[in-house]
DNA sequence: TCTGCGTCTTTTTTT
DNA sequence: AAGACGCAGA
């Protein structure tokens, strides 16, 4: 037998690789070879013969995650690993939801709803009942509900004492009680089910726990309260059982996704719930050149209250950092853009090189540069193939033959494409559903009045595709679903239908090539497979993680979110300004400005080689132009690791003699003197004294847009828009320190100053 | 009942 | 800028 992975890893690696069967804490810094401990672990315990596969239990953050995990393992032994569970936490929820869908309360085709579907639903519900969406915004509602989900709270334990919650409670009851009719699951359910369910059901919980002697959790600062219950529950720990070992990874500087519940405190709790003495961190960083390095952890040493930890690097100081201060977000696509091409002909492939940016609305300037200049991109994220609409009603009809009660599917497509079927008639469908307790397609089906024979059309074609359903192969099924539901031939007069009709033929041929792993355990779990709900369900648990069209040679764009996890030789983090990153939403609360900072150091380490750093003072955003200060993370990496590319801060800033020199950075500079004259003007552009000046609202008020101000209060702002006349004159302030401000110029007027 | 138009609002991140 | 929503006219 051989031990040669063992030899690959560094003494901490090694000793988290081949730590006896007890709970650990791997606190895995960037790129400190974390996958690779993962692999190796299972490995390990593997060959090892310390168990089989089928007692390993892995839960990843994304499926694509899950999906590399199996493939590594797979590769290095010969093993089943189907055997293993492996998969996100809402994948392994589905999964044992389906298998245990009795028990659970749900009907074996219950249907998934993603995040837009929930909002419909909620929309829906809140209709139905008479809750005025002006008062309670649906998506606040959302939030809400979920937020209650995730620490494991069901409307019935919530006692709302808050006034402006007492409604969005009220509105949760009824949403529960409507997902339970209707057979549906939002994300969050998927967690509280599996977790009720296990909670409620000694055997089952007791058939797990026996089941599963080696918990595996990948991105541990990411678990959301429930989540962390769930894992509690499952490994034993609370019943005093014979406790299951979880070796949980991750790494509190990189906890990014608190916006959706997750909760950093869990790693601190780990430690104490599961007695782990001492953390095994693992600093060593494989990726980064030394300088990238030290200005992430600069940056990161501002948070309190960190676990600690400090990354390494024997790779050499490296590159300086690269900072471009555009004048306006076009000329800041076009710097990426020039430099992605001076790269390209030092023979670095496209691929190599990424765009980062706090948000997908970023992206358009970008794309369309990239565009210009033919460069090929891969936009992650941003569309996702099951949002698109043709997809969703594709899906509807499926879902709805698959699952009746599913009036979400019914209602998105009753009338998809048009049959006659207004308005009216539907809401007489929704009313009498509701007096009799049951689904509108249950009404549909002996639905009487003007409509009548359009609504029996209807029915009888979805009855037919619930009788080929099973019978049929899942590729045919979708194309018969599409072709006979009239999508087709509505999406065919369509102007831009092409595209749609080509995408159902990549729904089909994604129907065709799945495959229904069949993992028939013993005793609980049912054998009979329903394979359209699987492929349903699996369609909105992968909501298109792009099939990254791999191997393809093409600048990568996506959010700093996506960007986790992922490693480039050269990276560029745009819009680095005050606002954007850290985001307005976060400035108000220290928590959130800590979390941007986390995101900043998630971008930051994302770069092997090269990082670069860039912001426009002005920018074209919702549709208006803003004006932005550069980001106060901007300043918190120490000013010797970064080297300023654009003329505004040549001149505010003495010029560091190490500019000098052919150095990559200074070809494009000098490149951009020799451009055409329009390019020129951009770049030689003096620098204003108030910037951005060159502000398209006309007005000769001393307080247009572009003015920088010391407010007594709020301290340095710019105004970047002045609204109203006379004495009700707004102005809109973009303070450093707390974000957009709106004030009557009447009475700002003697609080602030024009500096 | 359908369609088109105008108005309104919304703008973070995503399994 | 783009999408959702509501209203009016056909």
């Amino acid at each position: 037998m051989s031990d040669d992975f063992l030899n690959l890893l560094n003494p901490e690696q090694r000793k988290a690789v081949t730590l006896p069967e007890e709970s650990a804490l791997i606190l895995a810094g960037a790129g400190s070879g974390k996958t690779r401990v993962l692999t190796s672990r299972i490995n390990f315990l593997l060959t090892e013969g310390i168990c089989h596969p089928s007692e390993i239990l892995a839960v990843t953050f994304t499926n694509k995650a899950a999906r590399e995990m199996l493939d590594r393992v797979g590769r290095q032994l010969p093993i089943k690993v189907s055997r293993m569970w492996v998969g996100t936490f809402h994948g392994l929820c589905n999964r044992m939801l389906r298998a245990q869908y009795k028990a659970a309360g749900l009907p074996q085709s219950f249907t998934i709803l993603d995040q837009s579907d929930q909002l419909s639903m909620i929309k829906r519900v809140m209709k139905a009942h008479d809750f005025s969406t002006e008062i309670n915004k649906p998506s606040e509602v959302q939030s809400y509900i979920n937020g209650c989900k995730e620490e494991g709270l069901r409307a019935t334990d919530v006692h709302e004492k808050r006034p402006r919650f007492i409604d969005k409670l009220s509105i949760y009851e009824r949403y529960e009680d409507t997902l339970a009719k209707e057979g549906a699951c939002d994300f969050a359910e998927l967690l509280l089910r599996s977790y009720e369910l296990l909670k409620n059901h000694p055997d089952i919980r007791k058939h797990y726990q026996d089941q599963f002697r080696f918990i595996l959790i990948d991105e541990f600062q990411d678990t959301n309260k429930l989540q962390y219950k769930w894992i509690k529950l499952i490994s034993g720990i609370e019943d005093g059982r014979a406790i299951n070992t979880v070796f949980a990874v991750g790494d509190d500087d990189q906890s990014i996704y608190s916006f959706r519940g997750a909760n950093l405190d869990n790693m601190r709790q780990f430690l104490h719930d599961f007695k782990v003495a001492d953390p095994i961190r693992l600093e060593q960083n494989y990726r980064s050149t030394g300088n990238i390095l030290k200005a992430a952890n600069e940056l990161i040493a501002r948070n309190p209250s960190r676990l600690g930890k400090n990354l390494w690097t024997n790779s050499g100081e490296g590159e300086k950092i690269r900072v471009f201060e555009a004048e306006n977000d076009l000329e800041e696509a076009r710097f990426v853009v020039e430099a992605i091409t001076q790269y390209r002909s030092e023979g670095i492939k496209y691929k190599d090189m990424a765009v980062l940016y706090r948000s997908n609305a970023q992206s358009r300037v970008l794309e369309s540069a990239l565009n210009n200049n033919g460069i090929p991109y891969l936009v992650y994220g941003g569309f996702r193939f099951y949002d698109r609409q043709e997809i969703k009603n594709a899906l509807a009809y499926l879902r709805l033959a698959e699952n009746t009660s599913d009036d979400a599917a019914f209602l998105r497509v009753i009338n998809v494409p048009t049959r006659g079927i207004g308005q009216t008639t539907v809401e007489k469908i929704i009313d009498e559903a509701e007096v009799k307790g049951c689904s509108c397609f249950e009404v549909a089906r002996s639905f009487q009045g003007r409509a009548a024979k359009a609504i029996a059309s209807f029915v009888s074609l979805i009855e037919e595709i619930r009788a080929k359903k099973d019978q049929m192969p899942l590729g045919d099924l979708v194309s018969y679903a599409v072709a006979k539901s009239g999508l087709i031939s509505m999406y065919e007069t369509d102007p831009n239908g092409q595209d749609r009709i080509e995408n159902f033929r990549e729904l089909t041929s994604a129907a065709e090539s799945f495959v229904v792993i069949e993992h028939v355990d013993e005793e609980t779990e049912e054998t009979e497979l329903k394979p359209l709900a699987l492929f349903l369900a699996n369609a909105t648990l992968e909501s298109g993680e792009s099939q990254s069209k791999l191997g393809e040679d093409a600048v990568q764009l996506m959010t700093v979110h996506s960007a986790k996890g992922l490693e480039f030789e050269i990276v560029f983090i745009t819009g680095l300004e005050e606002g954007l990153f850290p985001h307005n939403n976060s400035i108000f609360s220290p928590e959130s400005i800590e979390e941007e900072r986390r995101l900043m150091y998630v971008a930051i380490t994302r770069a092997k080689k090269r990082l670069y750093m860039t912001m426009a003072h002005r920018r074209l955003l919702n549709g208006r132009e803003d004006f932005h200060i550069p980001s106060s993370y901007l300043s918190e990496i120490p000013a010797e690791l970064l080297k300023y590319l654009s003329p505004q801060s040549r001149r505010s800033t003495e010029v560091d003699s190490s500019n000098e020199g052919d150095d990559f950075g200074e070809s494009i500079w000098n490149r951009g003197r020799r451009m055409e004259n329009w390019t020129r003007q951009i770049f030689e552009r003096p620098k204003p004294t108030t910037f951005g000046m060159r502000s398209r609202v006309k007005s000769n008020s001393p307080y247009a847009p572009g003015t920088k101000i010391l407010h007594e209060k709020f301290g340095e702002g710019v105004i970047y828009n002045l609204t109203g006349e006379g004495e009700s004159q707004l102005i809109d302030v973009m303070f450093s320190k707390y974000g957009k401000k709106q004030m009557l110029l009447s009475i700002a007027k003697n609080k602030i100053k024009i500096v």
